[in-house]
DNA sequence: CTCTTGACTGAGG
DNA sequence: GCCTCAGCCAAGA
């Protein structure tokens, strides 16, 4: 499927909706993958638009391994939820095994 | 075209 | 370890 006309934010989705279960990356590591290193804020602004699309945006957090984007999501707790919900463990908005869990798209891709 | 905003990142104090 | 500053790029008004 790689559309010709794949648009920045389309790429963001493909990346983020290929985050195997139980695991997460970073902004800079989908951006990187993408070639657009430097837009890491514009994987996060295209997340916006993820919802209504399969893109698990709640696997997707800054370098930190922090819930940064937990903000845009319905509930207060709802990003954390669905993370524990597949056995990544969060701790005051924030990933504890974040270095066990990663996923690097440039790496398992 | 210009200005503002933003779910980021890395470097410096 | 924490806080601050600057750079980065794309989309919307």
């Amino acid at each position: 499927m790689q559309d010709n006309t794949l648009n920045f934010f389309e790429k963001v989705y493909e990346v983020a909706r290929q985050i195997p279960y139980g695991r997460v990356t970073s902004y800079g590591a989908i951006a990187n993958h993408l070639g657009a290193a430097r837009s890491a804020r514009m994987v996060g602004y295209a997340m916006n638009g993820s919802v209504g699309r399969d893109v698990p945006a709640h696997r997707v957090v800054n370098s930190n391994g922090l819930l940064t984007g937990k903000h845009h999501f319905e509930g207060t707790n709802l990003m954390q939820q669905l993370l524990e919900s597949e056995g990544v463990k969060v701790r005051n908005n924030q990933i504890v095994d974040f270095d066990k869990v990663f996923w690097d798209p440039g790496i398992e891709l």
